[in-house]
DNA sequence: CCACGCTCCTGCGCGC
DNA sequence: TGCGCGCAGGAGCGTG
């Protein structure tokens, strides 16, 4: 499940091998993603060539002279660079053709977009609401305590909302309060300074450890299996309900918050 | 503005 | 062995 690391992975990967190519087919086989595709794609992309790729919290932005093509992998999708002729399996929803190669958008569960954009995109709804980059200068621990001012809503949920600070997904909030020392039901408003100046640093590390973890794996784009890094072997309590902390030997905890499973340590996390 | 629940979708793991 | 159920998750959207 991509969550920022995973998504700037792919953005590396495809930076390392894309940017100055021109697109010579596209191939839509299914449209139905949560938006369609924009209609006409292949009329919007064949004949311009690829400057860059930027992304922006969990999107991607592939950048060509005439736009911009907005990517987002949802649950469940995958960019990936191959051969132009590999065959296409099942859940190979659409192929953007660089000559010899093939840029290829798999999502079984279809809950990402791909979407062509005006210029740039960032007047784009979807873009200019989002909160800031947590590997930015802007999220800081003065940042976070003003932030967290006036919510009452958990603080794992504050962090998992795109709008406040972008790219946190479930796994890596629990990650990052554990490493916090931080309960994940605590009030966002009821956070001390103290746990902002911890809760800023364990969120970069948590990204930035998931980052080097999947980077090693994934170095080579052009193989069939761009998925899994090692990083899931590290997980201090996501999905360890019953089993001991690493750090205390505590059971850690599950619960259910905002619909979504949550785990913690109750010795570790205050 | 804020909080919260619903929704999209498919694959997988579990219980019977 | 097979079937059906529930869960997993990002994020927009509707409701109160």
């Amino acid at each position: 499940m991509p969550e920022l690391p995973e998504v700037e992975i792919t953005r590396r990967g495809l930076a390392a091998h894309l940017p100055g190519r021109m697109v010579s087919d596209v191939i839509v086989r299914d449209r139905r993603l949560r938006l369609p595709v924009t209609a006409d794609l292949a009329g919007k992309l064949i004949g311009d060539s690829l400057i860059g790729i930027d992304r922006r919290g969990k999107y991607l932005l592939l950048r060509f002279g005439r736009g911009s093509l907005l990517a987002h992998l949802g649950m469940s999708g995958n960019l990936r660079v191959l051969p132009a002729d590999a065959p296409a399996r099942k859940h190979d929803h659409i192929d953007i053709l660089f000559g010899k190669l093939a840029l290829r958008y798999s999502d079984p569960r279809r809950f990402g977009l791909m979407l062509w954009l005006q210029g740039d995109g960032s007047d784009h709804p979807l873009l200019a609401a989002l909160g800031v980059e947590p590997l930015g200068d802007a999220f800081s621990a003065d940042w976070l305590f003003q932030a967290t001012r006036g919510r009452r809503c958990a603080i794992k949920l504050l962090l998992m909302d795109s709008h406040v600070v972008v790219g946190i997904g479930n796994i890596y909030a629990s990650e990052s309060l554990f490493r916090a020392g931080i309960r994940p039901r605590t009030a966002a408003c009821r956070l001390t300074r103290a746990q902002c100046a911890r809760l800023v640093p364990a969120v970069c590390d948590t990204l930035t450890d998931a980052l080097a973890a999947g980077g090693s794996t994934l170095r080579d784009f052009h193989s069939a299996e761009g998925q899994s890094g090692c990083f899931q072997q590290q997980y201090f309590v996501y999905d360890r309900a019953g089993t001991a902390c690493r750090v205390c030997d505590s059971p850690i905890r599950g619960l259910r918050l905002g619909q979504r499973s949550t785990y913690y340590c109750p010795r570790c996390q205050k």
